[in-house]
DNA sequence: AGCTATTAATAAAC
DNA sequence: TGTTTATTAATAGCT
């Protein structure tokens, strides 16, 4: 029904493709209207395009869940019964799961060991001391850091003080203009050692102590 | 388009009604399947006559479920009824529970530990401290229980021996009937401090060394 | 159920 | 995306 006939076959032309679903879609959902009014008929129908956009019609008189149900009844097919199954059985491996690490914790915290034997005790003791240890050395490790960045705040605080003193002498001389004092800011700098420099604080460092 | 145009509106003959909605339900049905193969849709079309009757279309590269469910995702409209939110919800809170568990397993085993600041660091070292003391403990009871349960064992032993010493004592001086074998046996028990006598052994001790 | 006059839908072109 | 138009497809009323 158009200028030609067209066979029955997806349309390879992709620009074409839209525009007939776009027209077929819109005479579909009119039929299905019109089904409706004229003949009392409950109609449920869902498109969805290629392209992901969706169109649907339910008939006024109905819901789509009225009719969902009525078609469960009607042809016996299951739709949410199967869903509902596999929402369940996930809960009950989820369960599991929980059940199985609680236990876990509890054992690890020195809990309900009463039923656990010699050489699950063992293993327990050899995970505890693993984590003891591994925990330790971070510890120490930190601590480190801590030490390291106090130090440089030391050195900060007396490559400040140096700057201050310089600038205290200088403004007791005479006028200082911003010039002359960035200008002694980076000659103190090529004097120090390069270690001695003010270098960028460890970042993040405040959000771990 | 048939032999005279008819208004969009309830027909009122019923026979007529009928013949109507058996014609246009082929025709719907006819279009829902062409647009799925011209255009790559997706349709679920679901028809119920007046009578009750039901007729459906669904594109055979998907289900009604799948639909239903690109559906809900699409339209955000609940179809499923509360049960079913409430399995949701409860899946929802088991895995936000695993997924606790789970790091803290991982921190007390000494993985995944580099985000933790040094109060946390403490606190897992107290818990695993904590862990290895009540472990240690139950270790050294379950060794001390072993070691009782062997001297048990050697008691029952030594009274084993007696008893069978007393009785090839007796067999070498005259045949002996049970009524005296059993007497002896009790006479024995009744000769020995009650601390002696054979006890039963620790239930199931041997299923936890 | 078929038939067919007629209307409705739509493919191609713009 | 919207309109137009030639053509095909759907179908209302009849048998």
């Amino acid at each position: 029904m158009g200028r030609g006939k067209i066979e029955i076959k997806r349309i390879e032309n992709s620009s074409n493709r839209q525009v007939t679903y776009s027209k077929r879609k819109n005479g579909i959902l009119k039929k299905a209207k019109e089904i409706t009014v004229l003949c009392d008929a409950q109609v449920s129908l869902i498109i969805f395009a290629a392209s992901g956009k969706m169109h649907d019609y339910i008939s006024p008189s109905s819901t789509l869940i009225d009719i969902l149900e009525r078609y469960h009844k009607t042809s016996g097919k299951r739709l949410w019964d199967a869903k509902h199954e596999n929402l369940n059985n996930e809960i009950e491996r989820l369960k599991k799961e929980n059940d199985g690490m609680q236990v876990e914790l509890r054992h690890l915290k020195g809990d309900d060991i009463n039923s656990l034997n010699y050489k699950e005790l063992m293993n327990l003791e050899d995970a505890l001391e693993n984590g003891l240890l591994t925990i330790r050395q971070k510890q120490r490790e930190l601590y480190r850091m801590v030490k390291r960045n106090g130090k440089i705040l030391e050195e900060e605080n007396r490559e400040l003080n140096f700057i201050l003193q310089q600038q205290q002498r200088m403004e007791g001389g005479r006028e200082m203009d911003n010039d002359h004092f960035d200008e002694s800011g980076r000659d103190f700098n090529s004097q120090m050692p390069f270690s001695f420099r003010v270098q960028p604080m460890q970042p993040n460092l405040h959000e771990r102590i």
